[in-house]
DNA sequence: GTCATCATGTAAGCCGTTACATGATTGC
DNA sequence: GCAATCATGTAACGGCTTACATGATGAC
């Protein structure tokens, strides 16, 4: 899981550990705040298998601004030196910037298409925020199966709340798990239906089942 | 987590571990089945530290049915036996009956009123289950705070959200926890509502911070 | 006679956490 | 000089899972 988050984010740049963790927690909304305990031990393990590579920091600048030419002078030397100190686009502390290798896409493209269990909702949201990287068959198999996920644990949940035995808050909470799965249903049934209407045509000769009425 | 929902459900009941399984699949939404191999060293676990006590099944019947009188004579005796086979109140294998204990009461308070970190959905929703054995105090406190979360956690979101750089399925993945969030959100504040409304005149002074407006 | 269900347990492993240790740099 | 932020890492542990082992009983 965390490997995959990792790999996704690094597809397409260039990245180190303390902004991998910044950019899992604020650009999805999934993970807030991966534990660095988790986060370093799992680069480690990506490096050491070949999937990512560490990128030995060639210069100082972030790749927006580049390095400002040596004036040869020594007086500019130390303007430049205390410009540095100043600005923000210069390193901290030795960091290590990783890059995804093509071992590394080729793993994040099979963990990407792993069936996530049942209750594995961080697991789907995930790869559902990956998406784009998959197949548009794999994408709606991928739908299909969360969805009858969902419907299982609705009618179980519904099981559930026939019982007369609950009392006011655990019915609260088993309506609201009920509610909750229902509007989730809803979504995956919104979304299966805009990634058939994105592409009329295509290969794909399976049937949607629809209930008729 | 396990011990707490274990110990909430043997509050009033005596179970053994297969029921218990059963029990947290449907009569809550919230654990679809929990396996066996956390289940029973839980139970051993808390009968080791004096929180249940294994009852030996003193007879066969079911709580409802109360066990027929032995006779004294031998057939009589055969009868019953023969009787236990034929109906469904008896066992099948032997199986270990626990009853929580007065320790395992205080254990299973504690655990209650612990705090659920964030991102403890599961940890809340249980909680939230069992609240019937919280102080009204108590159960306020548990909804404030996991508002509280929800409300800082759906800023988060909406920050992701306005990131341009996100593709079509991310910002879908990102949009739906956003909604979900609100849902949340709204839910806990129906019930605190709910909960200020069951008893007008309470101790509990504290501000119920409302924006006007 | 064999399959499904009920019933209890152990062992190994996965995937994350918290707590701890270290260190550069900036701002007050 | 001290706190805050950025940055990387290790060690220990937690809480659950899967896979495996065992066995009684009832239904077909």
């Amino acid at each position: 899981m965390l490997d995959m988050a990792i790999l996704g984010l690094l597809q397409g740049q260039e990245l180190h550990g303390y902004e991998i963790r910044r950019q899992l927690r604020d650009r999805f909304g999934i993970w807030a705040n991966v534990s660095f305990g988790s986060l370093y031990p799992a680069l480690a393990r990506l490096e050491r298998t070949g999937a990512v590579e560490a990128i030995t920091t060639p210069n100082t600048a972030t790749p927006s601004s580049p390095p400002p030419p040596p004036t040869g002078s020594l007086s500019g030397e130390w303007a430049v030196f205390r410009a540095r100190r100043r600005d923000h686009t210069h390193r901290r502390r030795s960091r290590k910037v990783y890059r995804i290798t093509e071992e590394g896409g080729r793993l994040f493209a099979t963990l990407l298409e792993e069936d996530p269990g049942p209750d594995d909702a961080r697991g789907f949201a995930l790869r559902w925020a990956f998406a784009r990287h998959l197949s548009p068959r794999a994408r709606r198999s991928l739908l299909v199966r969360r969805h009858d996920q969902l419907v299982t644990r609705m009618s179980e949940v519904r099981g559930a709340l026939a019982d007369p035995e609950l009392d006011r808050y655990a019915r609260s909470a088993v309506e609201h798990a009920a509610e909750t799965l229902e509007h989730d249903v809803g979504w995956t049934e919104r979304l299966l239906e805009a990634e058939d209407g994105s592409h009329t045509i295509h290969e794909d000769r399976e049937v949607r089942s629809k209930e008729p009425t």
